[in-house]
DNA sequence: GCAGATTTGTGAAACTGTTCACAAGCAAAG
DNA sequence: CTTTGCTTGTGAACAGTTTCACAAATCTGC
């Protein structure tokens, strides 16, 4: 498969759950304008968005709402469950845990790890927090997918490296660092501080 | 001032905090490259990105680290301190409160509200979840710079067309969906289960 | 079955962002 | 003071992404 910009791929997740929204509300077909008002883009862009996968479409009607999201959902690999593991039960590794938006869409979260004595053994929406030590046994015998990444960001290379070692090829990292990793290992951070700072410098040049 | 990319304003944020690590290890300049090694790109890029706002370097030598930190928190508008509403304290609302990057980044939550009487009143990190009928009322007493969206989807837009009414003007919105704001708001929009979503596609097309 | 109205799918054009490559500037050594 | 080596700053080339624009396909109403 040709290379699909990773843009591409983000406004596909979110048709997806416009596609949701419309079929819902029991619309049967949708028009590329119609989902791009809802998205924030323009209808060409939403069919070019699509023609990288297939033409999927009828000439004057539209889309099937059902038909299109069942191929967006086996283009975006979601026609299955995906076993995460949440590395970290700081502030934000807790929330995450018992976030749910993930398991709605399809993210279970199957273990829970961190290296503070007061927090290992202590349960989380019925999952027991483990040392870190069991990391390597548990991403095996729970034959994790994806980890989530909320360590702070001295520890974040040392556990990324653990965890590609057990053969996990997704990483979503909130470390505040660069993660090193191999090609074949696909890495998503989220800066949130660099967020806020880029809403800082919208402010500062207007 | 010209447009400036978002991919080059994320980058400077980025190379701030590198900055950072180097003046607290002493070092005194450092090079394009060895700031590109640390951040992932090219010193070509890092050079470009920085021309877009002057030539802070000396030519055979590379850059002075504290100076050039000074102007990247000029450029990024980090000189000075911002108020923040944290809207929503749910899951991942009271974990922002408590996250410490934000302030220590210069971020300072200074009010959280919610809707839920079994949250109103309680303390969070020293404040006191506000109910949301008080938020026209303390964001104008209190100055919030800026407004965390954390609401479930479908209270976002109201609670984005309250926020601003009281002219604040940059908005980091949590919840789902594509909010509407005028020419002159910035909004970020951070969407967590579509993150895993790119996640899952980069597994399945390999 | 035909005319008119829609809407897709897609090359080509326009635009935006990244990489290249090198002249110019500065430091250090002799 | 001159040479050598390094590194910046930047126009130009390149690559990637978005927008345009239109032929082709389908639907609807008569």
């Amino acid at each position: 498969m040709r290379k699909v910009a990773d843009s591409t791929v983000r406004r596909l997740s979110l048709y997806l759950r416009f596609l949701d929204d419309f079929e819902g509300q029991g619309v049967e077909t949708v028009s590329s304008e119609a989902l791009a008002q809802r998205g924030g883009t323009t209808s060409a862009q939403v069919r070019k968005d699509l023609s990288f996968f297939g033409s999927f479409g009828k000439r004057g009607l539209g889309y099937y709402v059902p038909e299109l999201a069942q191929r967006l959902r086996q283009i975006l690999g979601l026609g299955r469950r995906y076993r995460v593991a949440m590395i970290g039960a700081g502030k934000i590794g807790s929330a995450l845990v018992q976030y749910r938006g993930f398991t709605q869409r399809g993210f279970d979260i199957v273990a829970i790890f961190d290296n503070d004595p007061s927090k290992i053994g202590t349960q989380w929406n019925g999952l027991t927090v483990l040392p870190i030590d069991r990391l390597e046994q548990e991403l095996k015998s729970q034959q994790v997918d994806m980890a989530v990444l909320v360590t702070p960001g001295d520890a974040a290379q040392s556990v990324a490296d653990r965890v590609v070692g057990q053969g996990v090829k997704a990483i979503l990292n909130f470390a505040p660092i660069q993660l090193n990793v191999p090609d074949d290992v696909v890495v998503k951070t989220v800066n949130l501080a660099l967020e806020l700072e880029t809403l800082s410098y919208a402010l500062t040049n207007r």
